[in-house]
RNA sequence: GGAGAGGUCGCAUAGUGGUCUAGUGCGGCGGUUUGCUAAAUCGCUAUACGGGUAAAACCGUAUCGAGGGUUCGAAUCCCUCCCUCUCCGCCA
């Protein structure tokens, strides 16, 4: 959630927000109007406490048990008071960059592109069909098992599965590699391995709340006899690490890459992407999760992003980098890229990878802070990004090196971990 | 799931109703001493909100896992929950 501090002082700035984002209209004079009662009870509350710690010094047991009775009404008030400004303040988004573009997805900003489409000699398939021909995909099984969008990835597919998660965590755990990366991309970040995670995948509902994940509610697995909720990603996870602490300056950067299973209940995508696995119930997922110092979190997503595009350029996968507007960017987002990769199959751009700079977002109900070296304590910047969302890298290499025989050939980078270059 | 022991300042530990303004050690920061290092020695050492200040200092309140209760007064007593550890049971 947003400072109510900074709510206060920017109005404008944080009503244009909400409004570009067009999410659900907040009321910013309630929010005032109840900060400033919380404050006024809280000082009132204060003063009664003085006294009644005098008393209780003195052994007064008449001047104490009043003040307690006054004070116990307020003591009431307070967390409820507290409550419903926490509630209203989580709904206001956060407020985007100044480069992200205002309106819906249509006015997404491609900021480049690398590889060209592929023109093919023949008419590519779609993956589903590539899947099915060479008994590397079954939605039809996965159907009667578990039902609509789950898939059994077989053979070759699911050894490809482990080889683009060798690929990501070799790559993000090389301080070499990733010191070329960063100054290839200008940037000056000081470079530091990421640290490897395989997190949990059940978390309490609460803290997914403190994350600003939880909602919408419908999106999500939730075990209301356990009250825990499945993530959605490695970062609902991944980014709870340090909450409630203070992490000395020279800590940071904090980068870690995870590992994990992704459950959507894609509530609101019935009918769209039904075939092959490009929706899914449950999907893999490796994504980068990193606590940097608030100044430096935009080159640090600079960082991040050519991370991506390393990674891709290695797999030699058509993309453009798009830079989402604020319609399209999550509500916790400051700035908001994607990475589209092409797919033969079905003639297309697609999403395969976002990179969220959230700023302080997150960290401020996570109570994630940074003790700078003047011994200022504030909130830590967080960024979260896709390195592999899984499925759908296996279907832009499917698609992308499908030859005319229906066999695909395998990505130099990923033969060493697959003992093979072809899938026929 | 059963039985037991616990959760205190960054870490370790003391603290069984007012003397806790939470002690001590370690670590960290600063000073003195010092050719350097080490050692010694002195001081400081959390967070939030409010007041105060040019900025500090400083003052008030809250926080001893979380929430409630008893009491004039709770780290300490009671209740609920969460978590950790040990043993048993079950289990990949």
């Amino acid at each position: 959630m947003l400072d109510i501090k900074f709510i206060r002082e920017n109005r404008d700035i944080v009503e244009k927000a909400i409004r570009d984002k067009k999410t659900e209209p907040i009321d910013l004079d309630k929010v005032i109007q109840l900060y400033e009662e919380r404050k006024a009870l809280r000082t009132k509350l204060d003063e009664v406490n003085a006294a009644r710690n005098k008393a209780a010094k003195e052994q007064n047991h008449a001047d104490g048990k009043r003040l307690k009775e006054e004070a116990g009404e307020f003591e009431i008030k307070l967390p409820n008071l507290e409550k419903e400004l926490v509630t209203l303040v989580s709904k206001i988004p956060n407020v985007p960059s100044a480069d992200t573009p205002v309106g819906d997805e249509s006015v997404n900003k491609i900021i480049r592109t690398w590889g060209e489409p592929k023109k093919f000699p023949f008419e590519p398939k779609a993956h589903w069909d590539l899947g099915k021909d060479l008994d590397i995909i079954d939605s039809e099984k996965a159907a009667e098992v578990s039902g609509a969008r789950f898939a059994y990835l077989k053979g070759d597919l699911a050894l490809m599965q482990f080889a683009l998660i060798g690929l990501a965590f070799k790559t993000l755990g090389d301080v070499e590699t990733l010191s070329s990366i960063a100054a290839d991309a200008g940037t000056s970040v000081t470079i530091t391995p990421f640290v490897p995670v395989v997190p949990p995948v059940l978390m309490r509902t609460a803290v997914m709340n403190r994350m600003a994940r939880l909602h919408p509610m419908d999106e999500r697995y939730v075990f209301e006899k356990d009250d825990l909720v499945l993530v959605g990603s490695a970062e609902h996870t991944i980014g709870p690490l340090h909450m409630d602490e203070i992490l000395e300056e020279k800590r940071l950067p904090i980068r870690y890459v995870g590992y994990s299973t992704a459950f959507r209940r894609e509530a609101g995508a019935a009918g769209k992407d039904t075939r092959g696995i490009l929706r899914q119930h449950q999907f893999e997922k490796i994504e980068l999760e990193t606590f940097v110092v608030p100044e430096k979190s935009m080159e640090e997503q600079n960082f991040i992003v050519a991370i991506q595009e390393h990674l891709m350029q290695s797999l030699k996968l058509p993309y453009q980098v798009v830079l989402k507007s604020t319609g399209d960017q999550g509500a916790p987002n400051h700035r908001g890229i994607d990475i589209e990769t092409w797919m033969p199959g079905q003639n297309t751009y697609r999403e395969t990878h976002t990179s969220d700079l959230m700023t302080s977002y997150q960290s401020r109900r996570l109570n994630t802070r940074v003790r700078r070296t003047d011994g200022k304590v504030e909130n830590v910047h967080m960024n979260d990004a896709t390195v592999f969302a899984i499925g759908r890298t296996l279907i832009a290499v499917m698609e992308n090196n499908q030859q005319k025989d229906g066999s695909i050939v395998i990505p130099t980078c990923l033969q060493g971990y697959m003992g093979k270059d072809v899938i026929k």
